[in-house]
DNA sequence: AGTTTACTTCAAAATGAATTGAACTTTGCG
DNA sequence: CGCAAAGTTCAATTCATTTTGAAGTAAACT
């Protein structure tokens, strides 16, 4: 079973207007890798499942079959494509002759994934690194044993620090290679 | 202000059987970087805040020590302390004579890292492979254009697990490396 | 202008996770 | 044995986040 619910059809048939039973079986099982996937990454279930019925459909969507699709309210729908849009994971294409917009998933996740580790990663690192710089100078002073650990123990935290920062360019490389 | 309370006291003095303020302004940093950090993770505040404060001691704390410098409840700091213990965070030094445990942070980092890494990378991402594999087979049949758009995105989607999983050995090398 | 369609906003409700605290277990001591 | 200290457990509560839905805005059609 999906863990967003999609809304019911019955198996073997077309539905009219709709679709086959399996063309949503393989929106259920898009949906829920998504939704999978942003639980590691804490994204909320309905924009991940949004981004998963987008990404299953071979043509663009309107606001509306994706409401149909997936059984989530208009206001939900609205926030989701929001995020979606502001960060770059699902873009509009203008709709030849009607006035609802359409979404189509922006394929470019190189994109996606480099803004997620510039915003989410390299950002904790570096105001990680000035919190322990801040962390060195409240050490409570003393040439006694008690102190030295202390330093010792910042410094560990300053180590891996540096050390995580070195792998982003790594990680960054990485990503460059065979898009 | 740190983020979590840590038991107040008179700037300036040193307490009855207590801490100097300049000692209480370390924990408070210390105990800030770890919640800040853990957030990034998913790990439960009060769980990062004995981890803080016990790395901001340079003697083991005992159970009760916990208790009073943070200012959470019992529950809380005997399930923090459990998760820590699971997870090899913290260790407990047998009390020379004496009936209460003492703990320490067990400072071989590595080991919690590499633990992290295996636990939620490398099995999210093999059971994201195993799912995309399913999911292949859930492909709706067709010779026409869509089908062929569908084909295409879950080809893309395991080549991103692919990537993903090809770093892991990456990282894994560096954690090795200046200890 | 008035109506419909398409969407947005935001206060309130639902959900889910973390925290508390009271009751309970265990161990040491007189 | 009985009491006290140290810790654990877990149901109930609190807190944060997500979701809903009703009211509102804007543009297109008639």
């Amino acid at each position: 079973m999906p863990s967003v619910a999609i809304s019911p059809s019955h198996p073997g048939l077309v539905l009219p207007g709709g679709r086959a039973a399996d063309v949503v079986a393989f929106e259920g099982a898009m949906v829920d890798f998504f939704v999978d996937a942003a639980e590691l990454l804490g994204v909320p279930k309905s924009v991940a499942a949004i981004y998963g019925i987008v990404f299953a459909s071979p043509v663009p969507l309107s606001f509306a079959d994706i409401g149909s699709r997936l059984d989530i309210s208009k206001g939900s729908v609205s926030q989701g494509l929001r995020v979606l849009r502001e960060v770059g994971a699902v873009k509009e294409v203008s709709a030849a002759a009607d006035r609802a917009e359409l979404f189509e998933p922006d394929l470019e996740m190189r994109k996606m994934v480099q803004r997620f580790l510039e915003n989410r990663l390299a950002r904790q690192l570096e105001q990680g690194g000035t919190r322990l710089g801040q962390l060195a100078k409240t050490l409570p002073q003393g040439r006694n044993g008690d102190a030295a650990v202390l330093r010792a123990r910042v410094k560990q935290l300053q180590n891996w620090n540096t050390k995580a920062r070195a792998l982003l360019p790594v990680v960054r490389t990485f990503l460059k290679l065979g898009g």
